[in-house]
DNA sequence: CCATTTACCTGACCTTAGTCAGGTAAATGG
DNA sequence: CCATTTACCTGACTAAGGTCAGGTAAATGG
């Protein structure tokens, strides 16, 4: 590995870590400890359980127990035996909980605004963090068929509406190319995958069906910030699997050759070109794979 | 500012802090606290006046004190009374602290070369990191005549050469056209300034003189994690003061229109288009300025 | 020259983080 | 049913981080 490789990954850490610091800082104004405001804010982002707590946080039975003791002292937490199995403990937020872990999340929103607003282009910053963002956090992404109307689904779809028309230059209007489709992208007609990040869409296909065992895959897409890592093939392995356990034998698709990286990975995937099976003006390659 | 983009920066929080984290325990396994492993960081790094440990490490004097007695008792450093004024103090590293200080600096490479080797397109990635590490230590960035034979002029000539001879698709060779311009891009006939964020190059401009009241603008370079952040009008503005400063009272400069971003810029800044005043075969764009 | 300031040190003290050895109550598995 | 395991708690302890009130020696500035 090349030494100015590692220079610049160190200059990027060392950058961060400040920023990184000065966010734990503030936590410390509301006069609680940086280790009960960890404790709650993860009990706020849902992990109730005192043993996803203590998985989540990487903290000693002893010592997760008596910062509970402490929030709860505070007033800000509640603590429960849990109904199926009374030796585990469910924690909740009171009222007061949910204001104090608010307050946490305002802190945190404002820092990052303070930091953003400082850019002129935030949006080259963003995309970049994003890169950064999916790369560190590659092992977390998560591949799952979800209902084609569902919000994660929408966000693609809208994602991937947007690139179609910024990259063909022309105006993609899902509404009048979707919805007539919905049924057919859902069970047991057909499916929809998607790939994600905690809330962050990152890709998302399509296999658009009628029952019989010829099927259509549709809607490819990764997101800007979520390419070259291979996820394309695991979007499509997966969204191949799907058509498979639906019974369905061959995939075809229309795409534009602008689209090149979409093309280039059909083709490594064993996708062959076939004759033009419609006559929708804007594709203008088509292929065919046999499950 | 958009919730979309703060939950892009929190995200990117998250996903670095734990990168971070991981490398702080790694420095754990050697047997020292994290406080005196950061000092003798510091020292390594040339922060050698008590004093500027202090400021660098944010540290109250009591505990940096501590903290450095401890160091003095392993035999790590030696700290004496600085000879031009008594009361502040110096602290060396002992060939030994050299040696531990190595171990920490080889520890942390190490660990960038890790998370680095887990990724197939490392630059990519590094690409991102350097826009982000960029952005959040603007305040940073430095602007400095250098010599144009400099270490830090010639990582920017480089750099330039390379990204020209990608951009106008040609094999643009330094020796050819830099090397004979040597003298005329130092004091007294001319300059050549850089931006950079401590060893990390960002850009650079050289204005080129024999003594006369007209000089040319050559090598104009941003690097590219370092664009939209209004560099380019800050180092020609540098270039400009330090041009009147040798009494040259017109610049003027070639250029290509592929490089709309430079065009752009010296629009904006004041240049006009005037006549081709050479008959190289790249530049199709010529302008020039009254200072 | 001497009061004041500066730079650093020392000792006392506190909080937080973290570890570990028990202990209790509930669940589990022959 | 009972030994064992599991989930969590408690108390004792240590190390590290951090604050603060003095204290010393050197420099500074009328």
């Amino acid at each position: 590995m090349d030494q100015d490789q590692i220079t610049r990954f160190r200059n990027f850490s060392r950058a961060v870590a400040i920023e990184i610091g000065a966010l734990e800082d503030s936590f410390l104004n509301r006069g609680r400890s940086l280790g009960s405001a960890r404790v709650l804010n993860a009990i706020g982002l849902g992990y109730e359980d005192v043993s996803d707590l203590r998985a989540f946080l990487d903290l000693d039975t002893g010592l997760l127990s008596r910062l509970l003791r402490g929030l709860e002292a505070e007033g800000l937490i509640e603590t429960n035996p849990k109904p199926d199995d009374r030796r585990s403990r469910v924690t909740t937020l009171t009222p007061m909980g949910v204001r104090e872990f608010e307050i946490y999340e305002a802190l945190s929103d404002q820092r990052a605004e303070r930091v953003l607003a400082r850019h002129a282009d935030v949006r080259h910053l963003l995309d970049a963090m994003d890169v950064v963002t999916v790369a560190l956090s590659r092992e977390d992404i998560v591949f799952e068929e979800v209902d084609y109307s569902s919000e994660l689904a929408t966000k693609c779809l809208n994602a991937f509406a947007a690139e179609l028309s910024r990259r063909l230059n022309l105006i993609f209007d899902l509404k009048k190319s979707g919805d007539p489709e919905l049924s057919q992208m859902q069970h047991p007609h057909g499916t929809f995958v998607v790939a994600s990040l905690g809330a962050m869409p990152l890709g998302c296909v399509g296999v658009k069906g009628n029952g019989g065992p010829l099927a259509e895959v549709k809607r490819m897409w990764i997101a800007p910030a979520a390419r070259r890592l291979g996820l394309g093939r695991r979007l499509m392995t997966k969204a191949e699997d799907a058509a498979r356990a639906l019974s369905i034998t061959t995939l075809r698709l229309d795409t534009n050759s602008t689209l090149f990286e979409a093309v280039s990975l059909y083709k490594r995937m064993g996708w062959t070109e076939i004759e033009r099976f419609n006559d929708d003006p804007y594709p203008d390659i088509f292929m065919e794979k046999h499950l």
